[in-house]
DNA sequence: CTTCGCCTTCGAGCGCGCTCCAAGTCAACC
DNA sequence: GGTTGACTTGGAGCGCGCTCGAAGGCGAAG
């Protein structure tokens, strides 16, 4: 078994058949999946591999748009690396201060779960 | 100065007066903000607690139904604390998942970052 | 008294990221 | 040969969270 289908390729990849189709005709993979003779899609674990990436990018919050720009450099081959390298530290400072905030925020939130905590359960 | 206008209060909470009233208007708020006597909205010193409270669950993902739920919840007063913390609680376990998944994600990025750190600077 | 600027309401519009529908093709099984 | 079921396409629709536009009111400055 060296390709997959689409109903497989959704389960392994976790995303929905519907999701991959949007994402191949957005320009978010490298290039059109492959073809059987009937017309159906047949993933590649190469496929599956950028697809995973993809799904990272896209889990720390890159916008669709971003993740299509960085296809195309990827897309472009080499002689790029230097603007996908800016791309991807770009990004990653973005997901760092998200990470802060969000924990900066949580520990007030805990801080308010303490106070319900005490109320409901006193301690003592 | 014991109260502000909807643009004070934009600046200092960091919203635009548009979200503010599309806030109170959508229940997110305790009760309806004080209004000056031509009108405009005053908000009060508690109201700001109230919205950082808010913009605290909100920047953790909360989605507006559930914050409306907990806004409920704390209008009602005394007797459901036990509910307003199981929300939060509910809430926390979702944000820590993200925040584990997301660094998960962040680390495989950062792999793919030193490959092209690599590549397009090599050290030595 | 006029102008300016900030405010009001109501309701429409928008950007994002899917998600789904309709109509059709094809292969395999009974 | 007929039925089933997974797949195809193009395009519409949707849920979320704002965001904005239109039309008008009020109050202070000149």
């Amino acid at each position: 078994m060296t390709s997959l289908s689409i109903a497989e390729a959704a389960e392994r990849t976790g995303l929905t058949a519907h999701t991959l189709r949007y994402y191949e005709r957005d320009g978010l993979l490298l290039h059109s999946v492959d073809r059987a003779p009937s017309g159906h899609r047949r993933y590649t674990a190469e496929d599956l591999r950028w697809i995973q990436m993809v799904t990272r990018l896209r889990a720390t919050g890159m916008p669709i748009r971003d993740v299509r720009r960085y296809a195309a450099l990827v897309r472009e081959g080499d002689g790029n690396e230097a603007e996908r390298l800016g791309l991807l530290l770009a990004h990653r400072e973005v997901v760092e201060r998200q990470l802060a905030e969000v924990t900066g925020h949580l520990r007030a939130i805990d801080h308010k779960i303490a106070l319900y905590e005490n109320k409901v359960a006193p301690t003592a």
